[in-house]
DNA sequence: CTGAAAGCGCTTACAG
DNA sequence: CTGAAAGCGCTTACAG
């Protein structure tokens, strides 16, 4: 390995020259740049990015966890921070969660956080009292729906506004037993929540009845989770007329229960997923979503952490809202 | 940041007993362990990987390098590498290339290298030349199905063993004029060029025609492409009965347009992808693939990659070949 | 079984 | 505009 040292040795410098010259300083003769130049194409020098780190106390290097790399919505989203993190020279560090409150902690209390200079992260489980407890002191950016009392930046868009127009849209098709799929726990601050309460604001607005039988709970938001909620509301009393899932696996889960059971998308149920993940667009019968700006979300997460590093931001917590729209297909439109 | 220092000072001993105890070395009296632990859990210590990193010449960070995260194929993939890399006290720093030859070099030659310990690379367009050019030291271990003329290890399933099995599946079931979707660029060393090569094999095993009419080229390897790979080849003149695609995403997007166009799957086509993505199982028609066995193929790349590292593996470049094995679904076989 | 010193490769004040 | 020195936090021989 060719350090400092070697270049100026072969350049007949100062260390301190070269650093110079690396790093771009202004005051180099250009004779003297292009001596030491030389040298370092010679002996093929690049700098040890970990050595830099050390002295100047940050690593070039953000975290992203998320619960599930399986879940195009978090692929997606993933391959957006990488693209602008790297628009600030930053790399990223990917890891999954599972979703599962000791793996969430853990990359939360600074698990190998001499490694980063900080981190995005898009929890499910955790509590506010766990986020209080961060004894940690790199800037940490929050993604997605959970909403907390602790003095976090966080990225989400609307998502009661998001699911009253995902609602209020089934409503204007004529659909009047809206089933909710993805529901969990009964915390007021569960993952689902504020999706599920667009869901009852909306239909209340609308003066029909939210009614309780037509929430589901699931254990995950897989498609596997929503088959299988599918399956449990259509083995139900009152048959919906349409569905609103929390998310486009879930939904796409849901859509392959109903083409098992022979039902019609969207004559019979129509369904309404939340991600705009691509497999939607691509279904068997192409998906109904909510579209959150991904690259919104991913430049504002990184902006957000950036500014943090460079001691720009302010003390106060930011909250940024990016945008979402609804898109039509024929999950509740019908061919064209 | 709380030091060794600080921590050897509280506890009133050297620097080299709190680092004894950190890292676990045996000849350190329980008493003297107690007392350097108190003071580290009263001080909050944590180690400075960055520092210890540089002191060993080691990052504990292998980086992977996949085309596209959109594809869920690299998002398992990934997925399964993290936690394979996890098992053995790796994290990963994930990057993606969009299968371009520049992002490919640029990883390839050490981009950010002395962040991490080695590297997994799935290259679209890397050439062996450009592998044979490489200057950077640091291990390699390269995934899929590109085959080079160059002293790396290279773990990968038989892409010409799996495509035949997917043909003669199709020829199986009484299909006689079976497409392939997904070639790529004349070259022998294409992407596609083994799964093309087993579908050809297969085809001429039966006695078969492996009419160049139904080799269809395609840009990449994501829906769209497969969208518009079936319309070119039903716009042709004789139609297929048959499609194998060289991934489930091409297969999807082919499938798409098959729906757009009112053909049935699999009575008038049917369709055979590869990668076993979970996206296909939940297709509006469930799709017969190859699967690869993901897990093994994250494992064997990180378990080359760390013995390497640790200096156990011998200089010979390793070929490792991970299973497979034919998935049938409706796609194929109709509903049961 | 524990301590004092050197050094990993770099950057940051401080001189000149 | 360039140089010599100190130090980031750790581990690794080397003494004792």
């Amino acid at each position: 390995m060719v350090s400092l040292k070697d270049v100026a040795q072969r350049a007949g410098v100062s260390i301190k020259t070269v650093s110079n010259v690396v790093n771009g300083y202004q005051h180099v003769t250009p004779a003297m740049r292009e001596r030491v130049q030389r040298a370092i194409d010679e002996l093929g020098y690049r700098p040890n990015l970990t050595a830099r780190h050390l002295r100047k106390g940050r690593t070039g290097i953000i975290a992203l966890a998320v619960p599930e790399l399986g879940n195009p919505y978090f692929a997606e989203l993933a391959g957006a921070v990488i693209d602008a993190a790297a628009q600030h020279d930053y790399t990223v560090l990917l890891d999954h969660t599972g979703g599962r409150r000791d793996k969430e902690l853990l990359v939360c209390q600074g698990f190998r956080s001499h490694v980063m200079d900080g981190l995005i992260l898009s929890p499910i489980e955790l509590e506010s009292a766990d986020l209080l407890a961060r004894t940690e002191s790199s800037p940490l950016v929050l993604l997605g729906e959970r909403e907390y009392d602790a003095p976090f930046d966080h990225i989400a868009i609307d998502n009661v506004a998001a699911a009253r127009s995902a609602v209020r849209h089934l409503i204007d098709l004529g659909r009047r037993r809206i089933a909710f799929l993805g529901a969990r726990r009964e915390s007021a601050r569960e993952p689902a929540h504020l999706r599920l309460r667009g869901w009852r604001e909306e239909l209340t607005a609308a003066g029909l009845p939210a009614d309780d039988a037509l929430v589901v709970a699931t254990d995950g938001y897989g498609r596997e989770d929503g088959a299988r909620a599918m399956a449990a509301l259509l083995d139900g009393a009152d048959r919906p007329d349409a569905v609103f899932a929390y998310n486009d696996t879930v939904a796409i889960g849901a859509m392959r229960t109903l083409a098992d059971r022979g039902l019609r998308i969207p004559e019979d149920i129509a369904v309404v997923g939340f991600d705009d993940i691509e497999e939607g667009r691509f279904a068997g019968v192409p998906l109904t979503t909510i579209s959150p700006d991904k690259e919104a979300i991913a430049r504002l997460a990184v902006d957000c952490l950036v500014e943090r590093l460079s001691g720009g931001a302010s003390t106060e917590p930011r909250r940024a809202r990016p945008g979402h729209r609804l898109v039509v297909r024929e999950s509740t439109a019908g061919r064209a």
